[in-house]
DNA sequence: AGTATCACTA
């Protein structure tokens, strides 16, 4: 009794240490427990899972799992849950099917958060339709397994209705959650807000946006955010501005989704130099998006060896990164620059953009490298294979 | 004491 308590003990300090990112701290108290001879448990092992996963990497978080069957520790349905959300995080989509095979093999049974982390695996990190038709068939595997699809998994496969395109189908799941009661806080709405953004269609995401404001669910950061975003993509920045005023009485502070879209606001207005001034002065110019968003601007203005030095300078690239300097550069008849970036994309382990791809050998068809195209093709897929 | 959904880039 004494020894379980002190482990409840235990796995609060490891949490508390784990929230703030000091996982050395962590483990250095499991080593003084197990001195005084309190023991880790299942839940111990369940948060330094999480913690690895979102601050070190899957491999680290895997890692754990061994040392769980050193100390003869069981796995549980969270060490799994944890460990399939850890694999997403890091983009190792067939982790997350290995371990959900492992789970079942242990007689693990997958409950409804295994369902949702692994349709949100898909949705993530497979292409839209793929993404949606998994979705649809998980459906229907967990509702044979008796168990009852909840707001997570509503949101979920309403954003694969959306990715895919299926607006109307996706939209009809909206108001069943309204009619569900599922939209108590702000992510439904949002979700519905920021996909119709996205496609260009703004008069229909300010009649969701009013709906969600009419209602009493209060405004939260991303609320915020959403409906400032939606000023900006409609050309009403003065109003983005009163948003951003009010919601800053409120006692929020910017942060760097809002910077981001406040600076997109200001590209959008042409002022690309008063974004990249606002990026710095505001400091989040560490942030990918932001950068990524830059690069592309740039090269829009005419700008691409300005957009070659952000890129030069950026500690971290992603698909966005290469692919609109690649889109840019094709675009401009630079087909040799364009190829050379599409190969060190591939190289670097980083997946490239279909459209990115197609764009540059159109470009070196065009420009009559048919046999440069050819060449391109085998050496990405030598690339690819030494990568993977 | 430990797990899953919303907002910014193309």
């Amino acid at each position: 009794m004494v020894s379980r308590s002190s482990t409840r003990f235990l796995n609060i300090c490891i949490a508390s240490f784990c929230k703030a990112k000091h996982l050395q701290r962590a483990e250095t108290v499991i080593i003084d427990g197990v001195r005084l001879g309190v023991l880790p448990d299942v839940v111990t092992y369940n948060t330094l899972i999480n913690a690895y996963s979102r601050f070190v990497s899957f491999d680290a978080a895997y890692s754990v799992l061994d040392r769980m069957k050193e100390a003869s520790i069981k796995p549980d349905i969270i060490t799994y849950n944890s460990l399939i959300a850890g694999a997403m995080r890091h983009c190792l989509l067939s982790n997350c099917m290995d371990l959900f095979e492992e789970m079942l093999e242990l007689g693990i049974k997958p409950d409804i958060w295994s369902y949702n982390t692994l349709m949100h695996c898909f949705f993530k990190l497979e292409r839209p339709d793929d993404a949606y038709r998994t979705a649809r068939w998980m459906l229907k595997e967990l509702g044979a397994s008796g168990l009852v699809p909840n707001v997570i998994t509503y949101t979920t496969v309403m954003r694969c209705c959306f990715r895919s395109r299926r607006f109307e189908q996706g939209l009809e799941i909206f108001e069943e959650m309204i009619d569900k009661g599922y939209t108590f806080d702000g992510f439904a709405y949002c979700t519905v807000v920021g996909a119709l953004v996205k496609t260009c269609r703004i008069e229909e995401a300010s009649h969701y946006m009013e709906r969600m404001v009419n209602t009493d669910i209060g405004l939260d950061m991303a609320s915020y955010n959403t409906l400032i975003n939606l000023y900006c993509k409609g050309g009403k920045l003065e109003m983005a501005h009163g948003v951003l005023d009010k919601m800053e009485k409120e006692g929020f502070e910017r942060d760097e989704y809002t910077n981001t879209i406040l600076m997109n606001g200001l590209c959008e207005e042409g002022d690309v130099e008063g974004a990249m001034e606002y990026m710095n002065v505001a400091g989040f110019n560490s942030n990918l998006v932001a950068l990524n968003t830059m690069v592309d601007r740039c090269c829009k203005a005419d700008q691409i060896d300005y957009a070659f030095k952000i890129f030069d300078s950026m500690h971290m690239r992603d698909s966005f990164t290469y692919s609109s300097l690649i889109h840019n550069l094709c675009k401009v008849g630079r087909f040799r620059c364009a190829s050379k970036l599409l190969l060190s994309c591939v190289r670097s382990g980083t997946r490239i953009l279909p459209s990115a791809k197609h764009a540059v050998f159109d470009c070196l068809r065009h420009s009559g490298h048919q046999r440069e195209v050819k060449r391109l093709k085998s050496e990405i897929k030598l690339a690819l294979s030494a990568v993977v």
